[in-house]
DNA sequence: CCTTCATATATTGTATACAATTATCGTCCG
DNA sequence: CGGACGATAATTGTATACAATATATGAAGG
C-alpha cells in the first residue's frame, strides 16, 4: 500500500504484486471465477503448479488464500476442490455481508471528512456516467463499485472488518448479479451511493447504515430473481 | 472431526493434530498469548523454528493461519511482529462477535433438536457447576463456555460463520475477561446460557439473538471496566 | 460375484539448499 | 557533523528432493 499502513482492501486482489505466490492466486482464483474450473472439481497441487506456472511452495500459499475465501475447500483427506455453494450459503454470504457492510457505513460516518466526501463523489461521478450510457458498461461500474465500497472499508479505518469482508464480496456473485441488473437497477445503485455520500455529508451514522443495508439487500433479491425465480427467501 | 464434515469450530484449535504445521501453530500461539511474546516483537521464522521445532516450511504455514487471526501482522516489508491490538481494535472484536455470535444464535434457534438441547444443557450444567464453587474453577469455566458456544456454531451451520468467528473470539481477550468476572458474574453467565437454551427450546430466533446479544456485550463492558477503568465507550 | 487385504500409485507434507529482497552499518563526501 | 552511497549481513521467497499418507488396483479367498 502507498500509505504504507492498513488500508481496507475490498476486493481480494490489490494492484501490483509480484512475488511468485501472489501471481499463482492471481492465475488459480480466475481459473475458478472465470476459466474452466467447475464446482466440486477436483484440483492437485501439481495442476494447480501448471495453471499458475510456478513451483509447488507458492502454491500452496496461494491455495491457503483461496481456503480462507472458500473458493476452495479441502476434504477431510486433504484434497482440494472448486468450492460449490449451496443456495444456503450464498443467503448467508449476503446475509453476513449486509450486517458487515452496514457496520462499516457506520463507522466511515463518523470518521467520514472533506478528502473522503470527495472521493466517493468522484468515484459515484464514473459510476452514474457507466450506468447512464445507452447500453450501461457493466465493467465500468463494477470496477466504480468496487473503488466505492473500498473507499468506505478505508474510512471505517478496521483491520478487522478489512481482513472480514473481502471474503463476503465473491466476484462470482457480484458479477452474476450485475449482468442480470436492469437499467433502472443499475441507476438506482447510483442513487444508494448518492444517499450514503448524504449521510456521509451529515455525519448520521445510522442514516448510512440503513442505506447500505437496503442496498445490499436489494443486490440480494435480484440475484435471487435472476438465479432461483421469484421465490422468496 | 468425528463426523466427517464441515463442523464448527469456535476455538481456532481443534482437538487433534498431528501434523508438524498444526503443531508449529499451537506452539507459537501460545508463545504469542501466554508465553515470552510481547507485543509489537519482531518474530523470524527461524526463531518460531525453534519454538516450533520443526523446519521453515510448516512455520509458514502456521504464521499464515496467524496472520488471518491478526494474531501477527506483516510489515511493508514482510516481517512478522507479534500483533499489538490498540483499545479501538479490541473494541471492535467485541462489537463484530456481537453481531455474529446474534446471528449464529438465530440461526441455531430455526436448526435445534432435542439432541442438541440435550447437549446445551450437559455443558452448561459443567459450566455451572465449576462457577458455583467456592473458588469459581476458571479453566473449567473458560473449557465448558467454548464448548457451549461451539455447539451453538454447529447447529447454525453455517461454514463461512465458521471461519469467521474464530478470528474474533482470541484467547487473551477472553482469558483476562474471565479473569477478572467477579463470581456474580459467572453465575450470570451460566443464567445467559440457560435463558439461550430456553429461547432454542422455544425456536425463537428473536430471543436467542437477544440473549446473546447482551451475553457478549456484558462481557464486553467487564473487560472494559477490568482493563480500563470506567470510561463508558 | 463380492469382500478383504496387500501392493502399487497418486497426492500431500516436510526439510533443505539456494535465490531474491531488505535491513544494517561503516565510509566517503559535502 | 550529517546525509548519501555501497558492501555486508539478515531475512524472506522459491524450487526441489524426499517422506508420509491416502487412494486405487488387483489378486486371493469365501
Amino acid at each position: 500500500m502507498a500509505e504504507g499502513l492498513p488500508i481496507a482492501i475490498y476486493s481480494a486482489n490489490s494492484r501490483f504484486m509480484s512475488r511468485a505466490s501472489d501471481t499463482a492466486y492471481e492465475k488459480i482464483r480466475s481459473f475458478i471465477l472465470y476459466g474452466e474450473a467447475r464446482p466440486g472439481m477436483q484440483l492437485t497441487e501439481e495442476r494447480l503448479c501448471e495453471i499458475a506456472g510456478v513451483s509447488r511452495t507458492p502454491v500452496r500459499d496461494a491455495v491457503q488464500r483461496l481456503e480462507n475465501e472458500m473458493l476452495v475447500v479441502r476434504s477431510a483427506s486433504k484434497r482440494l476442490s472448486v468450492a460449490d455453494w449451496s443456495d444456503d450459503e450464498i443467503d448467508e454470504m449476503f446475509a453476513l455481508r449486509a450486517m458487515l457492510e452496514c457496520h462499516a457505513a457506520e463507522r466511515a460516518a463518523r470518521r467520514m471528512d472533506a478528502s473522503g466526501l470527495d472521493r466517493l463523489r468522484q468515484v459515484n461521478g464514473e459510476l452514474t456516467r457507466a450506468v447512464q450510457l445507452a447500453t450501461p458498461d457493466i465493467t465500468g461500474f463494477l470496477e466504480a463499485n468496487r473503488q466505492f465500497h473500498d473507499l468506505i472499508l478505508e474510512y471505517a479505518q478496521s483491520p478487522r472488518l478489512s481482513k472480514l469482508l473481502p471474503a463476503l464480496v465473491e466476484q462470482p456473485v457480484v458479477r452474476r448479479t450485475a449482468n442480470q441488473y436492469s437499467g433502472e437497477d443499475l441507476i438506482q445503485s447510483a442513487k444508494d451511493h448518492d444517499e450514503l455520500i448524504a449521510a456521509f455529508a451529515a455525519g448520521d451514522k445510522d442514516w448510512a447504515g440503513a442505506v447500505m443495508t437496503s442496498h445490499i439487500r436489494r443486490a440480494f433479491h435480484s440475484f435471487h430473481l435472476a438465479t432461483r425465480g421469484s421465490e422468496t427467501p
